[in-house]
DNA sequence: CCTAATCCCTGTAAGC
DNA sequence: TGCTTACAGGGATTAG
């Protein structure tokens, strides 16, 4: 499940591949991924392009082209980017849903297996609706833990809800998913089914640091691989083995020795160390 | 306006 | 062993 650090990973090792590459063929396997956008249309529009730059934004990947074109590319669950050969040619990978052949004789692979991932091409960024209702970026300066303590000042006086659930709503921040909501909370020391009104000044400056300090070191490492997460290259990312609690029910906290939990909140995993995070 | 549930998808793993 | 079912979850959409 690429989170910020996955999608950095690949936006960084891609800037370094393909930037003046020019596109000269779109091959779309599955139109399902660019959903309701015309397939001979989102073909020839990108045809002849040259890609100018790349960025991110909350988990979406924008790679912008000249003539004020934009690709927002969002993986979600099982998306990857992958450059080389045209996988779908040489491996018959099923996953393979869109290949883009580029002017180096290489290609970029967009693959997923469950399909939940996205491609949106847009002359105009402020018409995707994701990238408009985002919170701040927690690796930039806006993202201060007096911002954060204001914030959430404000929103407990209408909603109270679960900081682990609040985590994970990109209006809020952006960027932050399920693996890092809980190896954040974690480090903070912070119960995740504690409440927002329920967070004084000390816990919340915890959370901020805490956050920088596990969205920072993902990226280092180049992301988790806890399933499909795959970077250009098609390798794992090394945060695994930093993760403390993610995907460790039962097993032993590296902290005090009891074991894990796992709980469900707002339909989605959540794990903890209930003596640690209190 | 808000929050909570549902849906999309398919490989994997648990269960009978 | 083999088949069936439950589960994983980001975010758009729908329901309440």
């Amino acid at each position: 499940m690429p989170e910020l650090p996955e999608v950095e990973t690949i936006k960084r090792d891609l800037e370094k591949l393909v930037l003046g590459l020019k596109i000269t063929q779109v091959i779309i396997h599955d139109v399902r991924v660019i959903q309701n956008q015309i397939k001979g249309k989102f073909e020839d529009e990108l045809k002849g392009l040259t890609i100018v730059k790349i960025t991110r934004r909350a988990k979406a990947m924008v790679i912008q082209f000249n003539h004020h074109r934009y690709l927002v590319v969002h993986l979600k669950m099982t998306g990857q980017m992958i450059y080389g050969e045209d996988l779908k040619q040489t491996q018959k990978l099923k996953e393979t849903k869109v290949v883009f052949k580029l002017s180096n004789g290489k290609y970029l692979n967009y693959n997923d297996q469950r399909l939940f991932g996205r491609l949106i091409l847009t002359d105009d960024l402020q018409k995707v609706a994701y990238l408009n209702k985002l919170g701040p970026e927690p690796l930039e300066k806006e993202f201060a833990s007096s911002w954060l303590i204001a914030t959430v000042k404000e929103l407990s006086k209408r909603r109270k809800t679960a900081i682990k659930v609040q985590l994970l709503d990109q209006t809020f921040i952006a960027g932050i998913g399920n693996i890092y909501a809980s190896e954040i909370l974690f480090d903070a020391k912070v119960d995740p089914q504690k409440r927002l009104h329920r967070l004084n000044q000390d816990e919340l400056t915890r959370i901020h640091r805490s956050t920088v300090k596990v969205l920072n070191a993902a990226v280092k490492q180049r992301g988790t691989s806890m399933r499909n997460y795959r970077d250009s290259a098609g390798e794992k990312g090394n945060f695994m083995k930093t993760i403390k609690v993610y995907g460790r029910e039962n097993e032993g906290c590296f902290n005090c020795k009891s074991l894990i939990q796992r709980i469900s909140q707002a339909q989605r995993s959540t794990f903890y160390c209930a003596a640690c995070q209190r």
